[in-house]
DNA sequence: ACAATTTATTACCTATCGGTACAAAATTCA
DNA sequence: TGAATTTTGTACCGATAGGTAATAAATTGT
């Protein structure tokens, strides 16, 4: 039922497994999910649709197979950023990092995960929600990382963990669709470098 | 050549043109350009095919048509809160201007210029120009404002327009693809708020 | 009444969408 | 050398996309 166990028997795939779904991504990626065609894939891929099909079952399989793989590299922005002790440290090195991976120009620009929403009409509502599903997760991890920081007496009385997660995801969002736009490193850095700067003073104690 | 002008000779057109554009700025909100069908279109401005590309032309310029309806609006987020002499107040109701009107429930949530933007492949490319220099266009009269605000000395030194330009564009988009994922009003007030603050203490002499 | 003009309706066009049937090709097992 | 099994390429499926030809219906001018 795996695809990723090697069958030992028949004709022998003709191509990486691996590869090809990295290929996927980088095209949904750039063109999220309704955006990009099955021929857009293929060609990508280096394959014809029934091998693609035999593969990953279908296009929607696929591309939730794809989100997988990208949110599972070990050099996410959140695994980098929470190593930080101190949550001053978190939210510069979210925004900074954030700022310059969504404009690295050895993949394409933004986030997968938020450009790959975007372009999600009505018709396609079991991608929209999980892809909704997944940021929620994301989300949580900011609260839960900020109400830490609240406990431990690192927050100001009147900064909330939720809206401060709330205000960092806005961020994100705005970064990524800066970057998919075509903005520049320098210009997105100058960006979430006064956003962090402007976000400490109301809501970490100095 | 004009659609505005009412023809005086021939059947009589059966339906009202500006209801029924705006109908279809209420379906490209919603879906974004590439999101919505004729056959969405047609339903909900309640005219047939033939009838629409004869009264629009076709489905990009019933798009333009329909953003054009958009963006003249006397009551937009923009010639409202350019309307206060202090810069404070002018980011302050920007922002909470967009909190607000990204949830209103009269219409669809979020930007209907940022939304459209985002559900749109390589495939519509002049769409996404288009759109794009819109985008732009709005942009300067931010950079224009905080411009002046620098120069009446109501800006920190260190504080860049364009920069603050730049991180106010992030916050709308943020704040719009929030809004169309379902954040409520409460939610979105409370973001823009502390990000009103944030920004204030950074960028404006006190 | 009748031509001229404009709109409305039906039915259709081509292109592309996601997805698949089928048979040839390539391998392992016996 | 077969039989079994799996992948590959071609050619196709129904549905839907944006867009249009042709004709009927409704009006004004004469």
């Amino acid at each position: 039922m795996t695809t990723t166990k090697a069958a030992c028997v028949g004709r022998p795939r003709g191509f990486d497994i691996d590869l090809a779904l990295e290929q996927a991504l980088n095209v949904f990626w750039r063109n999220g999910y309704e955006g990009t065609s099955l021929n857009e894939l293929t060609e990508a891929m280096g394959i014809k649709k029934p091998s693609l099909y035999a593969a990953f079952g279908n296009k929607e399989q696929l591309f939730f197979k794809a989100i997988d793989l990208y949110e599972n590299r070990p050099d996410s922005l959140f695994n980098i950023a929470f190593q930080h002790e101190h949550v001053a440290d978190v939210i510069r090195g979210l925004l900074l990092g954030a700022a310059t991976q969504f404009t690295d120009c050895s993949h394409p620009q933004g986030c997968a995960l938020i450009n790959s929403t975007l372009s999600c009409s009505e018709a396609s509502e079991s991608i929209k929600q999980t892809v909704l599903a997944r940021k929620a997760k994301h989300k949580q991890r900011l609260v839960d990382r900020f109400a830490q920081a609240k406990n431990s007496g690192e927050l100001q009385e009147g900064c909330e963990p939720v809206v401060l997660a709330n205000l960092m995801t806005t961020l994100f969002q705005g970064l990524s669709m800066q970057a998919s736009e075509g903005a520049s490193v320098d210009e997105l850095q100058q960006v979430a470098a006064m956003a962090a700067e402007g976000i400490l003073t109301v809501s970490v104690k100095r």
